[in-house]
DNA sequence: CGCTTTTGACCCGCGC
DNA sequence: GCGCGGGTCAAAAGCG
């Protein structure tokens, strides 16, 4: 990419960039087989395809004060390991909405400071299905988008 | 009719 | 201790 998209802005006040900071550019790994499941991915061609994979063995669960405070994860028992998979697609289309098979429900929106790109927030349809999706356009090229999956389905599929 | 979407508010974590 | 930021959920409305 010879426009350089990590380039930073030195006008930086509180952040120097968002999020993005946890995964690094160098950290992604090209792949242009990937796409050949997607009909709608390949159908603007989809000529950069940018796979990140974070894996972190993090079991932090291991604390000793136990809060029970957030209800949310009122599990009483242990929780088995979930391994939190992370996958960041930088793909260029002009439609963030990537129809990869399944089903998207939006649950929220934000926007990013430092950014007049909103943050879109989507989940699996899917009951038990733990995935979440980040669409989130790029802020140097709006043309490309960002789409980060989070989690593994729960369902072999729509199919 | 069902489900999806949209906006707001709320909550949590961390920093200072 | 308070503030900021980010993330999530909730309710309502709209659309298919």
């Amino acid at each position: 990419m010879s426009d350089s998209p990590n380039l930073r802005s030195p006008d930086s006040p509180d952040m120097d960039f968002n999020d993005q900071s946890d995964f690094e550019l160098s950290e992604f790994l090209k792949i242009d087989e990937w796409l050949g499941d997607d009909p709608a991915s390949m159908v603007h061609g989809a000529p950069a395809n940018y796979f990140y994979q974070s894996n972190e063995a993090d079991d932090s669960i291991g604390s000793s004060s136990n809060p029970e405070g957030p209800s949310r994860h009122a599990e009483g028992g242990k929780e088995k390991k979930e391994v939190k998979e992370r996958f960041a697609f930088k793909t260029k289309s002009e439609v963030e909405i990537l129809d990869d098979g399944f089903k998207w429900r939006k649950y929220g929106k934000k926007m990013v400071k430092n950014s007049p790109n909103p943050r879109n927030y989507y989940r699996c349809s899917v009951e038990g299905c733990p995935v979440k999706k980040r669409v989130e356009r790029d802020r140097d090229d709006p043309r490309y988008v960002i789409t980060t999956y989070e989690g593994i389905h729960n369902h072999q599929g729509p199919f």
